[in-house]
DNA sequence: CATGATTGTTTCATCTAGTGAAACACTATT
DNA sequence: AATAGTGTTTCACTAGATGAAACAATCATG
């Protein structure tokens, strides 16, 4: 058989699984390009080497997402940036979490209290991502943003939240490899398991260190009703003003605050000691 | 000419513009609906009945967005949600905003003098777009948050934008109509041209419960290097706390920020008074 | 318990509409 | 002036998105 005309295999492109409307997995590889690209932009022609497509394609996806709000076209540099529309999105995605409303309350009290830096985390495979955030006046550093993502592995409510997780999981991030973050991150598997003992044992997660150098941390997990781990809220701040003594006295409050947190998301089962 | 074969007009569909990548732009306004729809999230056929699409259409195209992370499916009632995409693009957005860095030491400044909640907001077409917030500690609501919108015309920000852009923008928000908010709300276009006419002479924009009936407001612009108005800082707090005299002194001194921060986007014709 | 209604998923033939080459336009750079 | 590097438009082709219909699964309802 000699005529085989289109043998059209194996050359998938950058985001082809085979299955789906390529089109959009396309345009949706371009969003996160530009994403990543930082405030300077992307070209028509970078943006089309860096997706490895057509640069008519390109032009052609971004036109769309252009004057659908996902990008803007930089007046001066004809440059594609993010647009307002992802801001859109990522504020109704906000609005309707009322895990947040819920939680922020209590947020607003711990940092009070703390004189430190509270946030508001879930996790997303093997990241953290932050949903809330509320500054203390004296931190002097805002290293974090709603919506940040971070290891974790190295975040205390990363381990909080992995503790509590099926074991599964667990395995799965180690198994996406325990980067150093700093020379304090946990980076073997075994040890690290045994931290995550140490966690549920407490209740809660502490950081020395372990993802920026001269920032520790302390975490406590919030279940839903399935008394699944969803969330965590988290106290950081600058090593000098969070000495492991300090750490622990305020995990202890964080347990409560948290248990009061999950409550209002339906857990019941609660023996928070 | 009897054999007019596709005559293929007028039948278009959501979003069809005649031009682009239709399944692009149906998957974009998928994901419009169920932003819009809030914290229920759209079964399959709901979204396909909102969006006016085949249910095998949307169902493909919501995959994709599923897993490409732009959508979750609640996986006991089977309804699409926004995923955790949305916030890290936004993410991603917020943090090249180089405006939003030179800006915030300026925003914390005005709320510790203040003592009221601090807003970094910028224009798109008819609305308000909130990038940035500082909450004063006495603030008792938390009635916005970053990338929440608000209409231009009711808003202190929006006005104090309007005033400063072209005509034409201000004509076409006009056209768009100046809908009542509250009973202060200033719905007569030849009033409102008067309004931002003060505006422009004054170099800030009070509002005095005109969106929300209980809070006044106070705006100033920022300008880049075109001497376009790019941004603008608001304070905001009950109508007990910020009468109208406060509200003169506060916009003196936020036009002094507001113009230290222009300088910051490479404005240089300032002549700020 | 059977029946039907409702929602989600898969399959498949059809032909739209997305694709990429090439031509075009425009601006820097030499 | 020539060349290289951009962004934009056109166009023929057919890959691949589409929607009908079949299938599955769940939930009401008589």
């Amino acid at each position: 058989m000699p005529n085989i005309k289109n043998v059209n295999q194996g050359h998938r492109s950058t985001c082809d699984d085979g299955k789906g409307v390529r089109s959009l997995q396309r345009a949706l590889s371009l969003l996160w390009l530009v994403a990543h690209e930082g405030s300077d932009g992307l070209g028509l022609l970078a943006l089309s080497r860096l997706a490895k497509l057509h640069k008519t394609t390109v032009y052609r996806l971004a036109s769309v997402l252009v004057t659908e709000g996902f990008l803007i076209r930089d007046p001066v540099t004809d440059c594609y940036r993010l647009g307002l529309a992802v801001l859109d999105l990522s504020s109704s995605y906000l609005g309707n979490l009322t895990l947040r409303q819920e939680a922020l309350p209590y947020l607003s009290d711990l940092m009070k209290e703390a004189d430190e830096t509270v946030h508001l985390g879930v996790r997303d495979g093997n990241s953290v991502i932050y949903i809330e955030k509320v500054r203390a006046p004296a931190s002097v550093i805002a290293h974090t943003r709603v919506g940040q993502r971070e290891g974790a592995h190295a975040t205390a409510i990363g381990k909080v939240l992995l503790a509590f997780s099926d074991p599964a999981d667990v395995e799965e991030v180690i198994a996406a490899g325990l980067d150093a973050m700093t020379k304090h991150t946990v980076t073997d598997p075994v040890q690290f398991r045994s931290v995550l003992e140490a966690v549920r044992r407490d209740g809660y997660a502490i950081n020395i260190g372990e993802n920026h150098e001269h920032i520790n941390a302390v975490a406590a997990p919030i279940f839903d009703h399935t008394g699944k781990p969803i969330a965590g809220i988290v106290v950081s701040g600058l090593v000098q003003r969070l000495p492991l003594t300090r750490l622990r006295e305020l995990g202890e409050r964080m347990k409560t605050a948290a248990f009061a947190i999950s409550r209002h998301m339906g857990y019941t089962r609660g023996d928070h000691t």
